[in-house]
This record gives structure tokens, C-alpha cells and sequence, in this order.
RNA sequence: GCCCCGAUAGCUCAGAUGGAUAGAGCGCACCCCUCCUAAGGGUGAGGCCACAGGUUCGAAUCCUGUUCGGGGCACCA
């Protein structure tokens, strides 16, 4: 409809400017959006306003001008000028009734476009170390990121979702290490365990299996693992430092001690057991709360494939590396970083800078026309050097968008609850899930803008009442299936062509509001798609539930009268319709029972 | 110190490209509810859009400064 009206704007402009009554003015795009006020009729464009200065005449006489030279048209009812110059269009209800059968005829189509024309476009998100399990932080990640891949979808791109494995470097070692050690004490061997090595509950619990399953296969006394470490950073319950020590260079000697005992093969094969054990889970999880992947893509493979190496030649070779104090620098400053960065240290590992440079090289070269990232917002200052490195490649960094997902925060009781427990594990996306339920955790993750702080209400999420807007929602959903089933229970039958022909008897506020809502759901989506705002289509969903309960509570769609019934129950299916939509696009369940 | 994000009703938050009288939910106040199509329905009070300047026909929106929050400024990942 949008797009119709702003068409026959631009025709009437056409016929302006072949009458010179237009002088200069040009304009990209046609203004045009929804009133806020049914006074001022269904959409206004402020175009007379834009253009009458360049055109040298005064706005209200520039719109009446426009107004006639507007062709007709069937939706068009009629168009006033008002204000200081605005043209507002009111629509005919054949205009709305034409949606109706639409949504009817399109159904799980509703609302896709073909806007992105196919354009690919790679949508990374989550990427957190598998060195543990997901925590309720990176779940609003996933949840923001999986829906922006499907908006992305529904508005016609090509999108491939890849989660970036980082399953090489120091961290993983430790992670190795770690592993080993809870084995060792499997294998009842005592000591205390590094203060920097990886404590959470779920490496015992890998440890276990793996002891379950190799017996003492991989045990070497403790005495001997630790012989001659330098010293660890060791504190008390209370957090307070007991022996100082640098903690760092400790689990360093830890790993390498580990290697070397373990001699390289039996290490590599407790290193992929640990990380195997993780990934998996962490596939899992995702996999329950319907975040499906194309492509898991792996840092060892892209290392191993020469990526980083090749990428630093690159580098070098524009003239943007440099060595000092031992290591290697990229000038990240010459393209508005703050400073230059360093990408192989002094001990000849490359940084993890690198392999991100080399693997956000690598997605361009992959042929995507367009790459996003969604990252924490802690790692905002991360962006100008990886643009300013690929910039220094010779990569346009615009077709880079890094979106970032700020925290979300727990509360319980109407007081924050702890993100972690007191060994210091967080609390885990699964144990969220559990708790309030994936279609709750999807809707409350992506409710709020993704730059916004987000209370994250667990007692509201769990609530079965209308305050809880996902419960809202998928209510509106169930209701008209309920409905359908009376309409069965009662052994009347639904003739949709009759309720078509028929929807010009649906003239209550109530049902004009309705059919309002449903002809917005387009331009949502599209807005939402391209703004990378899911919260929009989120908060447009309870505004739609809440026109449709508001008219349920006011009008019976089972009338006697065949045709109001029909042209209701037609109604109340097209909402279904777009509930049902919406809330796919957002990876929740539309249940037909509640 | 420098950089990024935020500040809108008592609370949690919407207000795309500057537009017409700034919105929603909760909470609060009042009213209705043995009709049903379920765990209620309706009404409306509540605002210096953090503050001060500026840009223009017009600013919650853009610019500058200030205040207060959150985050970031590694040869970590």
C-alpha cells in the first residue's frame, strides 16, 4: 500500500516537472509514512514541505499542485492538504479489505518481500569460546542475531548464519589443562587447582567421562606435574590474596607441563575430547532454542589453512606492518584507531586480532555482499581496528556492520538476581531456558532496542496472565483457533468466499483498527529488517494482540447473521495469520491450544 | 584522561529518514462483571522529553557544551 501511494506521488511529480512547475527540486526517496492521528486520514507525505524551497513556492500551494496532478486510484478515497502543507491520503476500506485476502491468500508468505533481491548476506553471531557453556549474556546474542537472520530472510536476502569457533590459542590450552587436572582427581591424585585454570562443574563433569572411559590411562602423579611451577596467585573464600604469585605465567607452565607429559598425541586427543564435550553442547543448546547454524566455521582450520600468515603478508605488503620491541604492529592508526595494534607478539604467536582480520578477509572473499557481526557490547572498541584493517587490505570496511548487544540483566522478585553462583559459574543460557521457557526467553531477549540495557523480568516471563506479553500474544493466536473450534462444536461451517465478499460489514472502530494493524505488518517487518530491530516487530505483535482481544471482548464473531460471521471469522483468521508470522520470525511458538 | 552507548509518565520502555495534540504496558484512581468466545472488561489522571545554548518554517529527534548512569581503552580471547 506504501509503496503503491508513494508511486502515485511520483508520477504527479513526473507531471510536474514536464510542466516546469517544479524548478530544481529532486528527491532519492518519496516521504510517506503512517499518521498517528485518524484525523489526519491513513499515510502522509511531507514531500511539499521538503521541496518548496528549492522549487521556490510556498509549501501549501506546492501540495495542492501535487494533489492534482495525483492520477486516481482505487484505494484512494480522498487526499487533503492540512497543516503547513502536508498531503494526507484517506484511504477506501476496500483498501483494507483487500489485505484480508491476502493475508488469506499469501499465508506463511505474509509479509516476505523481495527487497534484498537476493543479495547475500552473512550473519555472524554468539561466536563465544567453547570453553564453556552459554551463559544467559550471549543467549540475548543469539536471540537478537537469530532474528535478525530471519527478518533479513523474509525481506528477500540470501542469509547465511555462521557461529566463529575459537578453537585455537591460549584459552583452549587451557581449557586442555584443566580438563587434565579434573582427570587427575578422578584418578585421586590432590592438589589445588590454578586459580586460573577453568573451575566450572561441567569440566568435572567431562572429566568423569573421560575417566569412565580411559581409566588411568592418562594419570601422572601430582607431585610430578607440579615439580618446580612458578608460584600460582592463591586467594581465600573471601577473594582476598593469600601468597601472591603471577597467575598468568603459572597456567602457562601448567600447559606446558601438560604437554609435555602427556607427550603431543595423547594431548591433542584430551584437547578435542574437551572441546568436542563443549562444542557439542553448546550446539545443543542453541539447537533447543531454535538457533540453527549454516556454518560453524573453525580458527584451527583457518590457521592451519595459512589465512593468518597470508593475510599478514598482505598486510606487510600494503605497507602497514612494522616491527618494535620484538613484535610486529599493524598501523591501525593511520585509519582513525587510536593507536596501532600489535598482531605477533614478541613470543612469534600471532594475536587474536590477526585471525580475525584474516577471517573477516576471509567472509569477503567468501563473496558475501554484505557481512554483520553481532558482538557484546564490551567488545565495541574492537570495531575501528578490524575495519581499519581491512581497509588497509584494500575492502571497502562498509560493507562491514558489527551490531552490539548490550547486557541483560536478571531480576527476580523485583530485585536483581545474581548472574552467578557462588563457584563463580554463571548462570547458563539452559538453566534460563528451563526456567521461563524458550518462547519467553526469545521474545523478552530481542523486546528491548539490542543497544539498551535489558531487564530481563523472570517472574513476568513465567507469568500466564496478560501482562506477560508473549503469553499476550500466543493468546490472540490460540483464541482464534478456539474460535474456529465453537464454530465446529456448533456445526456451522466457514465459507471464506462469503466472507470476503462480505467485509464491508465490518465497520465497527474496533474492526477498522484491526485491519489497520494487519496492513502495517509489511512495512514492520521491512523496518525492522533493515534497521536490524527486532524489538520493532516484537512490540508490534502486542499491539496487534491487543487490538484483536480488545474487539474479541467487544464483538462475537459467531453471529447468526452467515455473512458478519463469515467476514469476522475471515478477520480473525488474518490475524491469526500474522501473529503466526511475527512470532516465526521471532523463534516463538504459535500454540493453538493454551 | 580519551572513546562509545544511554537519559522520555511513579516503574519498564517505544517514538526510522527532523513534522501536526509525545505513546504503550505495568502501577495508581474510579467504574463494570452469574452473557459468553478460559485465567477479567472499561474509563483517565499522570510529562520542563536530564540541563544550557545553537541550526530552521518546525527539534524528544540534528550540532556544541554540561551533569548523571553503563561500557571500553592489553604483546587476553
Amino acid at each position: 500500500m506504501k509503496t503503491h501511494l508513494q508511486q502515485l506521488i511520483t508520477q504527479a511529480l513526473q507531471q510536474l516537472r514536464q510542466d516546469g512547475a517544479l524548478g530544481a527540486a529532486e528527491l532519492s526517496s518519496i516521504p510517506l509514512e503512517r499518521t498517528r492521528d485518524r484525523a489526519h486520514g491513513d499515510y502522509a507525505s511531507n514531500i511539499a514541505l521538503i521541496l518548496a524551497k528549492a522549487a521556490g513556492r510556498k509549501p501549501r500551494e506546492l501540495a495542492e499542485s501535487i494533489r492534482s496532478a495525483l492520477p486516481a486510484s482505487d484505494h484512494v478515497a480522498k487526499v487533503d492538504i492540512a497543516g503547513p502543507g502536508f498531503i494526507n491520503f484517506f484511504l477506501t476500506p476496500t483498501a483494507y479489505h483487500a489485505v484480508v485476502d491476502e493475508i488469506l491468500r499469501r499465508s506463511d508468505a505474509f509479509g516476505r518481500s523481495t527487497l534484498g533481491h537476493g543479495r547475500r548476506v552473512q550473519v555472524e553471531f554468539v561466536s563465544a569460546n567453547p570453553t564453556g557453556p552459554l551463559h544467559v549474556g550471549h543467549g540475548r546474542g543469539a536471540a537478537f542475531g537469530a532474528t535478525v537472520a530471519n527478518l533479513l530472510e523474509a525481506v528477500g536476502y540470501q542469509v547465511h548464519r555462521e557461529y566463529y569457533v575459537n578453537d585455537a590459542g591460549r584459552q583452549m590450552n587451557i581449557l586442555a589443562a584443566s580438563l587434565w587436572l579434573r582427570y587427575l582427581e578422578h584418578c585421586g591424585e590432590q592438589f589445588p587447582f590454578p586459580s586460573n585454570g577453568y573451575r566450572g562443574q561441567y569440566l568435572c563433569n567431562i572429566a568423569a567421562r573421560f575417566y569412565a572411559e580411559h581409566g588411568g590411562a592418562y594419570l601422572v602423579s601430582a607431585q610430578q606435574v607440579f615439580r618446580d611451577l612458578p608460584q600460582d596467585e592463591i586467594r581465600n573464600a573471601a577473594g582476598d590474596i593469600v601468597t601472591p604469585g603471577d597467575k598468568e605465567l603459572y597456567i602457562d607452565a601448567v600447559v606446558e607441563r601438560a604437554r609435555v607429559l602427556l607427550g603431543d598425541h595423547r594431548y591433542r586427543f584430551l584437547f578435542e575430547v574437551g572441546l568436542n564435550a563443549i562444542l557439542d553442547d553448546i550446539r545443543d543448546d542453541l539447537g533447543e532454542f531454535g538457533v540453527i547454524y549454516d556454518e560453524w566455521y573453525s580458527e584451527r582450520v583457518l590457521t592451519e589453512r595459512g589465512a593468518v600468515n597470508k593475510t599478514l603478508h598482505r598486510l606487510r605488503d600494503a605497507g602497514y606492518v612494522y616491527e618494535r620491541e620484538g613484535a610486529l604492529w599493524f598501523r591501525s592508526s593511520a585509519f582513525g584507531d587510536e593507536k596501532d595494534r600489535v598482531v605477533e607478539r614478541e613470543n612469534g604467536q600471532t594475536t587474536y586480532f590477526a585471525s580475525d582480520i584474516a577471517y573477516h578477509l576471509e567472509k569477503f572473499e567468501r563473496g558475501f555482499d554484505w557481512v554483520i557481526d553481532v558482538w557484546g557490547a564490551d567488545h565495541h572498541g574492537y570495531v575501528p581496528r578490524v575495519k581499519a584493517a581491512l581497509q588497509a587490505i584494500g575492502e571497502n570496511p562498509d560493507r562491514l556492520d558489527v551490531l552490539l548487544v548490550q547486557f541483560a540483566i536478571l531480576y527476580r522478585n523485583g530485585e536483581r538476581a545474581p548472574m552467578s553462583t557462588r563457584s563463580g559459574e554463571f548462570v547458563t543460557l539452559r538453566e534460563l531456558r528451563q526456567e521461563v521457557g524458550n518462547d519467553a526467553a526469545r521474545f523478552f531477549y530481542v523486546m528491548r532496542k539490542s543497544e539498551q540495557h535489558l531487564d530481563f523480568d523472570l517472574d513476568l516471563a513465567k507469568s500466564q496472565s496478560r501482562d506477560n506479553p508473549v503469553y499476550y500474544i500466543q493468546y490472540a493466536h490460540a483464541r482464534v483457533c478456539s474460535v474456529l473450534k465453537q464454530l465446529r462444536e456448533k456445526g456451522l461451517s466457514r465459507d471464506e468466499q462469503r466472507g470476503q465478499a462480505h467485509l464491508t460489514r465490518l465497520t465497527e472502530p474496533h474492526e477498522e483498527g484491526l485491519l489497520i494493524a494487519l496492513t502495517r505488518y509489511p512495512e514492520v517487518v521491512e523496518m525492522a529488517a533493515l534497521n536490524h530491530e527486532p524489538h520493532q516487530l516484537a512490540h508490534y505483535l502486542r499491539e496487534l494482540a491487543n487490538a484483536f482481544h480488545t474487539y474479541y471482548n467487544e464483538h462475537r464473531v459467531l453471529v447468526d447473521d452467515d455473512a458478519l460471521r463469515d467476514a469476522r471469522l475471515n478477520l480473525s483468521l488474518a490475524t491469526r495469520q500474522v501473529i503466526k508470522n511475527g512470532l516465526a520470525l521471532l523463534g516463538v511458538s504459535a500454540p493453538e491450544v493454551m
